[in-house]
DNA sequence: TCAAGTTGATAATGCGTTTTATCGTTCCGT
DNA sequence: ACGGAACGATAAAACGCATTATCAACTTGA
């Protein structure tokens, strides 16, 4: 076991009889207007170099070019959920492809401790994310306050989804769910409906505000009355029975949210011996990762998380390669419809039925 | 709008109001007899560090040869692969799971150029691994050159599967395909079963030459003799003719490498009007990431992917923390066997009729 | 013949750490 | 009062390369 040196550029340079300087030169083809090195000295130090098996240390390469090329990837989950696979993946073969396409290498940040069994950006106050160039940042919690610190260090990342803070802006790739929501609901209108009740989980991510900003667009835009009532928030109550409430409004159509109560809907609605599609349509605001109990194709819209992910990393790409790191720039990609045959136009006898039973129309 | 720059070291130092070395000391509390910083020193220094948001550069740290906590991945293939999704994963969740618990982060290199379509460890002769500790290396079908150039580089790294090096062994976390392969073959001689073929993939990839070797054991120490043709290892011709070939020769029980061709096996068997397992029984040496087209469960062995992937990473911290970096480790885990109900014990009447019709026995 | 280019190549500096020998000071025991 | 520890901290070299201003020598044109 001898430690084995490999050659370095003072090795080839002494064999070439030239300076470091224009073995570095030769080597990376740098020669322009002011550095001339005539094509027989070249091939002298190509030569040494070869002779020698001579490589660039990367490492050194990077510490002179002030840049590591590297970028880093941080969830604030684990990286790799065994649970939540699905969700994570796609987003993940985006950065992948595109850091590949832009020469960038990933930092996994693994190491960062999970207090609380979650993935915290800083540890011990100290932000190590800072060992790449910069970051794209993954997650469905994240937390705020560390997310504005990094903006006040100056830090340069971009977000895979929308987010905002209390105080500023920042650069993110994002799906435009209101555009896709509404456009949901224009499909479920243009069958007929109309009283759609949003079925949702009471958190405020700005996700989950886009949807509902977008159905309650759609419904102002068609100058179609909304009852309050009719967004529910899932929170203590009993699903079924407000599914059985909102049949008795004279509800025909659904949107929910995707998530892990999205079969319990279909659930409820068996219980309740609600026919589906005939007697209440349903529509998923996302893609659906797990089957649902049923035997239809739902009606979702697809997230395009590969190509969000791809479009994080050419950004941050953008923003490294810019004066001003710290700029803000924002990507929304559309959603694509997906429609199931789980909506059909309402029944009008059903809907007559049921203005009997509900509120006055 | 000002260019941003990471903090450095000597940032932090005039801010703490002291040298740079002892920013190092402290920040890697490196104290040891002879240097000593007081702990009002080292407070200052913390907060300094703190409130700059400074993290040590990591390439700087490589550069004048210490450890900066950064393990490589690398993969002949694209890291999320969107066909063989199933196939990376579950190293990657163990991976990820030992690097947490070891405080190590990781780096994939996605950068490296993809000629050919395949990954490389070295673009233009230069190695960009280095800018890692050490680095665990997982693919199918790497190139045995860049690996052996690995060894001479003396770059520390493990291997996710056995291989092996034309010129020394190298480390690895491996699965037992052979005592997994053994085990299933006596699960069949146990069940009756005297004539038993093995179908593959004609590869000599260091896992599917275990799984024959383990074939070829379990032969050997039942003494029971073995026709070199029942090992077909699938090539050009029709796997039809060769399944009734093995059946007119009294082949009672077949084991099959998993991969593209094992659910054609099925449906060889279904051409033929083989009655499976009845007529035929049917075992494979891995688990199947798709579902066959069949109604039965097949009999499999899982390979402990996610137990490779930690063993590899702990395997490569052990390495790193050892004197000699180049040592050879290696670690081979069992494979669990999954009994399914696609096994069963030979018909004594199939297999007197098929004497006759079969070779001399 | 001389000023003005052109050619070929280099010296010097910077990149951000780690590491170790060394140095001045204070303290203690006698 | 003095030799020797213990203390606190640093200077400086090393790591291997990239970059750029500069320089000497050689041409060229008038």
């Amino acid at each position: 076991m001898r430690t084995y040196k490999r050659p370095r550029m003072t090795d080839v340079a002494l064999l070439a009889g030239v300076s470091p300087a224009t073995v570095s030169l030769v080597i990376n083809n740098r020669l322009s207007g002011n550095v001339r090195i005539p094509p027989d000295t070249q091939q002298r130090v190509l030569a040494a170099a070869r002779s020698l098996g001579y490589v660039a240390n990367p490492v050194a390469q990077s510490l002179a070019g002030a840049r590591n090329r590297l970028l880093g990837v941080f969830t604030f989950d684990a990286i790799f959920p065994v649970q939540f696979r699905d969700f994570y993946y796609p987003f993940l073969v985006g950065v992948e492809h595109a850091a590949e396409e832009l020469d960038f290498d990933l930092v996994l940040f693994t190491s960062t401790s999970t207090r609380d069994g979650r993935r915290h950006l800083y540890r011990q106050g100290v932000n190590r994310l800072r060992l790449a160039d910069g970051a794209v940042l993954l997650g469905s919690e994240e937390d705020k306050e560390e997310v504005q610190r990094l903006v006040e260090e100056q830090y340069p990342f971009v977000f895979i989804g929308r987010r905002d803070l209390p105080h500023g802006r920042i650069s993110y790739s994002a799906a435009d769910y209101a555009a896709a929501t509404q456009e949901m609901m224009d499909y479920l209108f243009d069958l007929g409906h109309r009283r759609i009740a949003y079925l949702g989980a009471p958190v405020v991510t700005e996700s989950a505000l886009d949807r509902r900003r977008g159905f309650q667009e759609a419904y102002r835009q068609r100058a179609i009355p909304l009852d309050p009532q009719w967004i529910w928030l899932h929170a203590e109550r009993n699903l079924t029975a407000v599914l059985g409430t909102f049949l008795k409004q004279g509800i025909t159509a659904v949107v929910a949210e995707t998530g892990p109560f999205a079969p319990l809907i279909v659930q409820s609605c068996h219980e309740l011996g609600v026919k589906l599609p005939q007697d209440l349509s349903l529509a998923f605001l996302g893609d659906l990762s797990d089957e649902l109990p049923w035997e239809l194709e739902a009606t979702t819209f697809a997230i395009p998380r590969q190509e969000m992910g791809a479009a994080a990393v050419k950004l941050l790409a953008e923003l490294l390669a810019q004066k001003d790191v710290t700029a803000v720039r924002q990507v929304t990609l559309p959603c694509r419809l997906s429609l199931g045959n789980s909506c059909t136009g309402p029944r009008t006898a059903a809907v007559a039925g049921v203005d009997l039973l509900g509120r006055a129309a």
